[in-house]
DNA sequence: TGCATATTCTTGCGCGAGCAAGTACTCTAC
DNA sequence: GTAGAGTACTTGCTCGCGCAAGAATATGCA
């Protein structure tokens, strides 16, 4: 019975599910600092992220679930609530009266910055800090390997 | 503003979100696909794993909370939905009145003999197939630097 | 022994996510 | 210009998860 498939070797384990585990734990931890420091999310700091690094600095709702890979609904909420503390503020997009665009506030900004901070160093100290840039290099080009 | 806070470098970024997105992507579609097949979460799959490779084939909770990286909560839920279905069963622990084990069923094995094709395959596809073995190996001592 | 403390698991609660249905607007074709 | 189809977003619902509190059992120590 267990002959009918054939089954991951070591090696396979070690790096399907090493990168499963650095993952879960990656994430875990980077969102439990950005919460304690600033009480942002890692969502509210990616959907703030994404808005900042945007050319015109806000996006639509539509664009801004697919480029943080967030249904529309589940956008609608996170907006619902960096709105709601006052980080971003919705506005009618010009020229279709269906659209609605997210942009930072003032104090989204400011929030964005300190968070970027924290965030960053996090990243460093616990991924990019252990490879050297040809490493790096080399783990960017694994995934682009898999998009296609 | 900006100068205040060295950003990432476009290798930096690319090893980072490529990661981050690999992970969204891959997670997605392979639980998709035993849902689709097999009317089984990702989560699902992972406990039946971890039960079928633990050496006496069942884990207590706390064990399989731990190897799943996963609440105790969270796991008493997962064990509930699969016992619910009648893959897994639980058995009070011999010589431990507060401690339960969880064991597959007879169906839980044979679900997850099946569901294991379908991953296997899954996982192989999309990820392992893209890499040398060398690559993988790689890939592993990687995942592995992360957890020192 | 017997009581306080610790351990193991479950339960109550609230939150963040997706799907499907609803609402509001736009576009197409006549 | 208006009906019907399409698009953009929000809302209702349900589900999976973690935290904190609770229940049951075990342990330590007088």
């Amino acid at each position: 019975m267990q002959g009918d498939v054939k089954l991951l070797t070591p090696v396979e384990v070690g790096a399907w599910r090493g990168f499963l585990r650095a993952h879960a734990e990656l994430a875990r931890e980077l969102d439990d600092e950005l919460v304690a420091e600033h009480g942002l999310s890692l969502r509210g700091y990616e959907v703030l992220l994404l808005l900042h690094e945007s050319p015109r600095g806000r996006l639509r709702m539509s664009d801004l679930a697919d480029q943080a890979l967030l249904s529309l609904s589940g956008t609608t909420r996170v907006v619902d609530r960096l709105a709601r503390e006052g980080f971003v503020r919705r506005t009618r997009v010009e020229g279709d009266g269906r659209g609605v665009e997210a942009r930072p506030t003032k104090a989204g900004t400011r929030l964005f910055r300190q968070a970027r901070a924290t965030h960053l160093a996090g990243v460093r100290a616990r991924f990019l800090s252990h490879f050297s840039v040809a490493e790096l290099d080399a783990l960017a080009a694994t995934w682009e390997r898999l998009r296609a």
